[in-house]
DNA sequence: GCCCCTCAGTACGGCAGCGTATGGATACGG
DNA sequence: CCGTATCCATACGCTGCCGTACTGAGGGGC
């Protein structure tokens, strides 16, 4: 790839993305309540003047870090196991994937978010996000060849599962052997 | 002055433990950033005139309010279900009481402090109940013939899942069927 | 080079919430 | 019936944050 010199933020002026980053990574760790104007402003450096410069307000900026997540998280986040072809690889790759934290910080929006669950725009976001590895879990355990609606309950137990073991290692600061319960998660959702 | 609407508590005058409520309940619904002296007097029908007669400052509020929870809800609140002899029945009781939200407050308040689980005292609380439902769970696998180190990974999928289970009652609005997930939940963590 | 648009700084008003001080009201034991 | 502790109201100062208005600096297209 061909470096341009305003690939990363080496500039000292700001992007409406490098705010909406900022956001998200402010609900990772203190829900809705920590997005706010001059304590993000504090810590990118500059002060609020820029910010009204991208956004309308505060609202604007929330809605605009939930539509980021949740297209990032959506189906988008999910394509590159929705292209594994084998039904039997997929879902074992989707268990061990989650169960092993690949992805330390995602999950982190997803937790926090539940915090703010009550917010009309965060339930869409969540619910959208859930939707979509719903529905490829689901399919998953229809080309496994279950009945389309035992596949419905059990994706929906399994994928229930994994958001809890996501809660268990966030709140939980020991790592509990993550081969050993990455196979007793495959052993339990995995079709014998 | 008016006669301000006393709640359900005909008693003119409150007590420690009726704020500690009020702040379980806004924690419940907002967090901890919903746990605010003014606001939960407006809601008590009182002014923080009072709330300093109980308590030094707010942190003082939430640190006896999530004492209050895990307390609640540690050991204590499964005594009701440690006393099934039965492991089997113990732990279909378990399972089904929580797919079917028999505490519909309790877990809302279980999922707003995973918004907040940057906060040690959350940590702490949410540790505690987490760690007593898992022995509970641990030990009824153990009698149910399986080998230790197998118990623990099974209660501890099985509590992800039904923590999960509640994330997605919670967040979405649709209540897919109670019965049939609770079957599907029991066939998948019941032992054959 | 010139203009214009974007990003950033400064200053101000306003609001909500925390904590304090103080005094009044009510219950309860003596 | 009185005194004391508990509960509650009012008023005040303070802080943090939002949003607006205005100004300034710099870079890119013409």
């Amino acid at each position: 790839m061909a470096y341009s010199p305003r690939m990363v933020n080496d500039s000292p002026r700001l992007s409406a993305q490098d705010w909406t980053r900022a956001a998200l990574k402010a609900i990772a760790d203190g829900g809705l309540a920590a997005v706010g104007v001059e304590p993000l402003a504090r810590t990118l450096g500059v002060t609020k003047g820029s910010f009204y410069a991208h956004f309308r307000n505060r609202d604007e900026l929330i809605t605009a870090a939930l539509a980021d997540w949740w297209r990032n998280h959506g189906e988008a986040g999910l394509a590159e196991y929705a292209a594994i072809a084998d039904p039997g690889q997929r879902l074992r790759e989707l268990l061990t994937a989650v169960v092993r934290s690949v992805q330390p910080l995602a999950p982190s929006v997803h937790l926090s978010l539940l915090g703010d669950r009550n917010d009309p725009r965060v339930k869409e976001a969540v619910s959208r996000v859930n939707q979509a590895r719903l529905n490829l879990l689901t399919n998953t355990y229809r080309e496994l060849g279950l009945p389309p609606d035992q596949a419905v309950n059990r994706a929906r137990v399994a994928y229930a599962a994994i958001l809890g073991l996501l809660h268990l290692a966030q709140t939980e600061a020991d790592s509990p052997n993550p081969d050993a319960l990455a196979d007793a998660a495959a052993a339990i959702f995995l079709p014998s």
